[in-house]
DNA sequence: ACAGGCGAAACTTTATACAATCCGCGCCCG
DNA sequence: CGGGCGCGGATTGTATAAAGTTTCGCCTGT
């Protein structure tokens, strides 16, 4: 009974149009349509959802708590511009929450779930090969996600919603290459240390994974400074 | 990490209401002033801090995006009531967290910092004297909250803040003894293994730490059906 | 020609008014 | 006499309008 999903966090009701616009924002981050900086102004976005300021700020102000739209006091909402260090803690923090969460799963792991990741799998795989760089980009951060449901632990999936959606941010951020964001490989390994129930090799494969990531990004303080009067002088 | 410098009027307190009801709310629960369930009503609070609903309506979304307030559709805002299972998740959680914030702190640690620390040893020791209960609640989530700012891991601060309110409406709800709520011997000896640089020493002192706190609740679903049985007729 | 200031426009912020929803109570009917 | 039904009060959800602030453009003075 614990795992049920409360209307809290999932409202799928179509009179909550909140939730319709936090979730195409998030989205859109996610498939790294909307770059850090981009203005979101309140009438723009209610004219697109056909709704009033009043949700869109709700919206943005929930948005503005997961770290992933900055809002300036009198100047309006902004998707979040991560710098360095946060790109450092983000990571430290996902290394830190998602072995403990890959555990979770594999006591969690069912038929039906492992179904589910073999399915997300190759979605991934087609999106990959059809180019689709938005639908790979989205579908890389939703694998963890899903893990992070099958686990269960409803805390840390909340965590590591916001963790995974300042993640796009960074990667876009500050990524070097155009190689897919997140290795596929990587998540049939993981899927596979979780149907042989093999806590310690899903565990490890998950935190090589982040590390990994991690590693392709571009982090030098230099280029935070250069970003940082960049942004200082393009403002 | 922007600057403090702001020309005009920025006065924090009077400008920005929203965070002033916030956090009122936020000390009125650490403190066991408002209880779980307990109706907060927007015209009410409201007129307590002299704000519009407008402002009020905010903060209560804040608060319940940080999961201590419930808003139920067309009902109201109510301080959270966690269940069993989410206080089992929201300890499991600290464990994780915040051995690893202790170590932070430890790299961090400053002279003055260790003074901070030590002045609030005596804050605490002061409050338990005074038979402050309220005073002694709070400042012992305190504790953690400032070893937390201290790690300078801005995302374990945020995510230890909201684990510490919630904590503080689980140990109100299923704390068995009358003891104080966090051992003020337990602060005081990971106070020591940070002025000593132990990190070992201070990660386990953390761990058996949140271990006792836990020890100390009732979790059995059965007390969860009471309690709420007991409040649906109280109410 | 350039720097500085003034003014208007656009935006966010805040407050208020309106509409929808829910709870409680009384009435009517079985 | 008990239960179902409908109405009234209250509270929340939503929208709109007023107020304050910032920014950008233009104009004037040097």
């Amino acid at each position: 009974m614990a795992a049920k999903i409360r209307p809290k966090s999932d409202a799928p009701d179509a009179s909550d149009r909140v939730s319709r616009i936090r979730e195409g924002v998030t989205a859109a981050i996610l498939e790294h349509r909307l770059l850090p900086g981009t203005k979101l102004g309140e009438d723009e976005i209610g004219e697109i959802y056909g709704a009033s300021r009043t949700l869109v700020r709700t919206a943005l102000q929930q948005l503005a708590h997961e770290g992933i739209v900055n809002i300036e006091k009198n100047r309006g909402a902004f998707v979040a511009r991560p710098t360095p260090a946060d790109a450092r803690e983000v990571f430290e923090a996902r290394r830190l929450i998602e072995p403990t969460i890959v555990d979770h799963a594999i006591d969690a792991a069912s038929p039906a779930w492992i179904d589910r990741l073999q399915q997300h799998l190759t979605e991934e795989r087609e999106a990959e090969l059809r180019g689709d760089a938005r639908a790979s980009v989205r579908l890389s951060g939703e694998f963890h996600g899903l893990v992070a449901e099958m686990s269960g632990h409803s805390i840390y999936l909340g965590f590591l919603k916001e963790l995974i959606a300042r993640s796009s941010l960074i990667i876009l951020l500050y990524r070097r290459h155009d190689a897919p964001a997140c290795g596929n490989d990587h998540h049939a390994g993981i899927v596979a240390a979780i149907r042989k129930r093999d806590k310690q090799a899903a565990r490890a494969q998950m935190l090589s994974h982040l590390r990994e990531i991690e590693a392709e990004l571009f982090l030098k303080d230099s280029a935070a400074d250069e970003l940082r009067l960049a942004d200082v002088l393009g403002a």
